[in-house]
DNA sequence: TAGACTTCATAGATGGCGTCTATGAATGTG
DNA sequence: CACATTCATAGACGCCATCTATGAAGTCTA
C-alpha cells in the first residue's frame, strides 16, 4: 500500500488533537475511517504511532518524531500549492510580451513599469516584431500577449483589448504630386503604386487597402520595417500607408504624410489568446488602464 | 479534489521522461489513467503543466516551476519514510532499559558499549530496580527491556531470553549454625526464619522458596535490595536465598553464604514484550551474544 | 459500586473513483 | 500513402475509502 497525503494529513490531526473522534470532525470524516487510516500508517511504516488505550490516545516515541517528519512534507506540499497557486493567479512566472514596432510606443513604457510594479516575480520577456511578423508571436506561441495593430491573422481564440486608434495616413515623397496636398481620398490612393509590407497575409491585405480595390495593388516594393518603408517612398517607389504617430516618429526628411479622407481609423491592441497564462489578461488589463489614463510622455512636438 | 503524492508521483514520472506513455509504464498504470491524473492535477492547481500535441509532449514554464516543488515535497517525503524505516528496523529511537540490581552486573557495560557501538542513533535511558520491582518496570511499560532474575510477573507476551544461570546459596549471619556447613538442604532451610523482597508477587515466592513448602514462610524481614538484606541478615532476622554471584559482589562481613542442595539454579534474562518496539529486540539479541561470547571484566578473587 | 458517558475498535455495507480496455484523432515517418 | 506512435475520450469494472451500527473498555459520578 502507497502512503498519501491523506494518511500524513489523518497522523497530524490525531497527533494534535490526541483524540480521535475531535480529529476525525476536523478532518470532516468518521471517526472509523479515521482508525483505519491511521492503523493503514502504522502497518506501512511498521511503527507504531499512537499508544492507545480504549480511553485515551498519545503519540508514542516514534509518533512524536514522525510527526516532525509528517509534517515537515505537509508544510513543504502547503508551499508548493502556495507557489502553484501564485502562478495561477499570474502572480509569479514568466510573460513573453511581443509588440510590434511602432505600436503604442508612447505608453510600452509606463505599461510594463505599472505591470512590474503589480507583479514582481513576473519575468518579463519583450521581443520586438515587424512587419514581418504583425502578429507579434501570438501566432507561433512564442509570445503570450502582444502589443500589435489588428488585424490579426492565425491567432485562435485571440482576445483583443482595443487600447487606442488613429488616423491613417499617405507616405509620399516630397516630389510626389500628392505631397502638398491638405488630404487625399481612397480613391485617389488606390492606383498609386505602393510599397507595402513583406508576406501575404490579412494585416499587409489592410494597409494596402485591399478591401477597397477591385483590382491587385500595384505593389512595386517590400519593407519590414517604417524606415524601410520611409526610404523606400522617399525614392519614389510609391507611397505608403501607415498611422498617423508615424508622422511623429520619424520625421519628414523627404516624405510628405497626407490624411486619406474616407478611411477608417487604424488601431492598436494588446491580444491574447483564450487560453494564455492568466500574466496574459493580466498585462492586456494594465495596458488598457495605463493606455486610457495617462496619454504617455508627450513626446510630439 | 484533494491533491495527493500519487499525482505528483505521477507528474514528476511524465515531467521525466516527457512521454506519457513510458512514464505509464513505469508508474505501472495504464496510460489513459495517467492522463487522467494529470488532466487532475492540472484542474486542483489551475495550471497547464503540460504542453501536449498528439504527437509530442512538453512541460509548460509552469510546470518546470512545479517541478522543482513537486520534487521537493516527494524528496521530503523519502526523507520520512527512511527515517520511520530506520525507527521500525530499531536503528533510530530510543530504548528505556531496566536492570534489575544484581542482575547480570559483570556484562551489564559490556552490552551497553556493543548496542551503543551498533546502534548509535538509539537514545539509551537506562533505569535501575529493587526488589520492590523485581519485573524491571516492563511490567508498568516504564522500560521497553530489562535484565531481570526470572520469575516474572504482569508482563503479557514477555520474550524472555536467558543469558545465564547460577547456584542459589543461603546467607546466614556468620554466628548462624549453618554459617560453616559446606552446604544445606532446602528441607533444612525452609524451617528458618527468611528474610525476604517486599510485597507479595511470584518472584518474592521464588526466593522464599514457596513452591518447596507447605506451610508460610516464617519472613521475619523484608528488604529491597542485596545490601539491605545482608544487613537484616548479619543481624540475625534470619537467612536469606540469593544468588551465589552476590558473595562476590557483597563480600563477607558477618555473613557466610553456604550453597543450597536441591534447589534448582536462578537465572538471569533479558525480557521485554512480544509488541515492544524492535530494538528491545536488538538489545535482547546483543545482550545474549555479549554474554554468551566474554564473561565479563573478572573481578572474582 | 453501579450506571452513564466517553473513546477507540470491529464488522459489514455501499458508493465513489481510480484504473482498465477499447477506440479515436492527430501527426510524423518510411 | 500506409503505418506507427502518441495522447485523449468513453464506458465498464472493481477496489477501497468511507459510512453506519455496534461492541468493548475505562473513567467519572452519584
Amino acid at each position: 500500500m502507497n502512503v498519501e497525503l491523506r494518511h500524513l494529513r489523518a497522523f497530524v490531526a490525531v497527533a494534535r488533537t490526541v483524540n480521535f473522534t475531535r480529529a476525525a470532525e476536523q478532518l470532516h470524516i468518521a471517526q472509523p475511517s479515521l482508525s483505519h487510516t491511521i492503523r493503514q500508517l502504522e502497518t506501512a511504516l511498521g511503527i507504531r504511532l499512537f499508544a492507545r488505550t480504549t480511553r485515551s490516545t498519545a503519540l508514542t516515541q516514534d509518533g512524536e518524531r514522525f510527526l516532525v517528519e509528517a509534517q515537515a512534507v505537509l508544510d513543504r506540499f502547503d508551499a508548493a500549492m502556495e507557489q502553484s497557486s501564485r502562478m495561477a493567479s499570474g502572480e509569479l512566472g514568466r510573460l513573453r510580451v511581443g509588440y510590434l514596432i511602432g505600436a503604442a510606443v508612447d505608453h510600452v513604457p509606463a505599461i510594463l513599469r505599472e505591470f512590474a510594479d503589480q507583479y514582481p516575480d513576473v519575468a518579463l520577456e519583450l521581443t520586438e516584431y515587424d512587419f514581418a511578423s504583425p502578429n507579434g508571436g501570438l501566432d507561433s506561441g512564442e509570445t503570450d500577449v502582444a502589443l500589435v495593430r489588428p488585424p490579426l491573422d492565425g491567432v485562435p481564440d485571440a482576445v483583443t483589448t482595443t487600447l487606442l486608434s488613429e488616423r491613417c495616413v499617405a507616405c509620399v515623397s516630397a516630389l510626389h504630386p500628392f505631397a502638398e496636398l491638405p488630404r487625399v481620398t481612397v480613391a485617389q490612393v488606390l492606383p498609386e503604386p505602393i510599397v507595402a509590407a513583406p508576406g501575404d497575409n490579412v494585416w499587409r491585405d489592410y494597409w494596402i487597402l485591399a478591401s477597397y480595390r477591385d483590382t491587385p495593388a500595384n505593389i512595386t516594393h517590400e519593407a519590414a520595417t517604417f524606415e524601410a518603408e520611409l526610404q523606400s517612398v522617399a525614392i519614389g517607389r510609391g507611397l505608403s500607408v501607415v498611422p498617423e504617430s508615424v508622422a511623429r516618429l520619424y520625421g519628414r526628411q523627404g516624405v510628405r504624410y497626407v490624411p486619406i479622407e474616407g478611411m477608417a481609423d487604424c488601431e492598436v491592441a494588446v491580444v491574447h489568446r483564450e487560453d494564455a497564462p492568466r500574466s496574459a489578461a493580466n498585462f492586456a488589463r494594465i495596458a488598457a488602464r495605463v493606455t486610457a489614463e495617462g496619454s504617455g510622455p508627450d513626446v510630439r512636438g
